[in-house]
DNA sequence: ATTTCTCGCAACCATATGGTTGCGCATTAG
DNA sequence: CTAATGCGCAACCATATGGTTGCGAGAAAT
């Protein structure tokens, strides 16, 4: 992601992070598969996609720092849940995004008017 | 992103590019500004932020091939607007996701209440 | 006509990303 | 006990990403 950060970005930063964590079709992919609720072992992920066991593992990885799965350890297995907060913290991001965004359309629609 | 891909994954590749698009400070910050609806030029987006112009030309880049938005060159000035498109989207495909979670989530609820 | 502004191109750099393979350790199954 | 499964660690690799600088061209201002 970016390095330098003004005030103003760094106030981004954390929605960043969970864009990010979605911008990529296979993560995207394991979110589909893990928003059933359950949870599920890496192998299990890994069934059907064309990349190995380890590339699941560090995506993973990414999708945990970005808040967007829990692990836990049960027996040999390692077993991933979804958390739905940062999906509704990313929903609530765009409205913003897209209400800023109508609201300035219809003021300028209103000027173009006059 | 990603390079190997299922069918699967390939239906999310669009989605998955606006996201990384917004998957980064820098951007959404610049996002922000262009929710304005107004054009903006290369240099006056770079304005209070510590990167160079050079550095917001690529990001604008990125945004411009995600489909975020639209440039036209006028005069000596490049002038970028937002698209609102690829935003209803990702907001659509966050949307569903977030369905997907509510509805696995209800019917688990259930299962456990007999 | 000259200067100033805005931009694009190109080279370059460090680090992140997305992938691989090999190996060893627990845990479960036979 | 032994074999198979699931995983983590580490090394490695190619390419993408995010940033820089220098420079030259075209348009605007003086």
């Amino acid at each position: 992601m970016c390095l330098r950060m003004s005030p103003a970005k760094s106030r981004n930063a954390a929605s960043a992070t969970v864009f990010a964590a979605l911008g990529c079709a296979t993560r995207l992919e394991l979110v589909s598969r893990l928003s059933d609720g359950q949870e599920h072992s890496i192998t299990a992920l890994t069934e059907g996609l064309p990349v190995s066991r380890q590339a699941i593992t560090k995506h993973l990885q990414v999708m945990q720092e970005a808040g967007l799965v829990t692990s836990q350890r049960v027996g040999r297995e390692s077993r991933f849940t979804m958390r739905h907060e940062p999906i509704e913290k990313a929903k609530k991001t765009l409205a913003r995004i897209s209400d800023q965004w109508d609201d300035a359309i219809t003021r300028l629609r209103a000027a173009l008017g006059e």
